[in-house]
DNA sequence: TTTTATTGTAACATATAAATTACATTTTAC
DNA sequence: GTAAAATGTAATTTATATGTTACAATAAAA
C-alpha cells in the first residue's frame, strides 16, 4: 500500500476516523466529495465554517488540522 | 451546506494585545479595515488563511478565536 | 461643546471558494 | 488478471469573500 503523507492531516484524521473516504467525510460535513479532494490536496484556501465542520466531525482542533504553508 | 454559527473573540484579543485599532490589526494581518470590521461584526465567513494570519499576529489558537456553536 | 479618531456600512468590482457535471486515473476488491 | 470503488481533475456556473471608494455614525479626546 502506497504511504499516506504524514503533512496531510486532514487525510490522516480521516483515515484514522474508521477509514471514511473522501465522499464519506464530505456527506457528513456538507460539501461536495471534489471540494474535499481538493482541500485534502491543499489547493483550496477553505472557508472557516467548512474547516469547523471537518473540525468537528474528525474531533481534530482545526489548529491541528490546517496549518500555515511555510 | 450546513448552517452553523460562528462566533469569535477576535475585537477581545484585539483589544488585549495592546488596545490594537481594526485597521492597525487589518494593516498587520493583510487585509483591509473593513473585511476585519465585517468578520468582527461576523458578517463574513472568512477564509482559513485569513484566520490563520490573525491567530498569529494575535498569539491566539484558531479554535480559540472562532468556534462554533450549535 | 467641538474636533478627531474609530467604527459601521453601502455600492460596486474582482477574485476565488464551492457546486455541478463529467471523465480520467488510481486504488482496492475479487 | 479484471471489475468496481475511490480519487484526481477539468470546464463551467454560482455564491460569496475581499478590495475600493465613499460617507455616516459613534467614541474618544481636546
Amino acid at each position: 500500500m502506497k504511504e499516506i503523507s504524514v503533512k496531510n492531516k486532514v487525510k490522516l484524521a480521516r483515515i484514522e476516523k474508521g477509514n471514511l473516504t473522501q465522499g464519506e467525510l464530505a456527506k457528513s460535513v456538507g460539501v461536495t466529495r471534489q471540494t474535499m479532494s481538493l482541500i485534502e490536496a491543499q489547493k483550496y484556501n477553505p472557508t472557516i465554517k467548512v474547516c469547523l465542520l471537518i473540525s468537528k466531525y474528525l474531533e481534530r482542533p482545526i489548529d491541528e488540522l490546517f496549518w500555515a504553508e511555510e
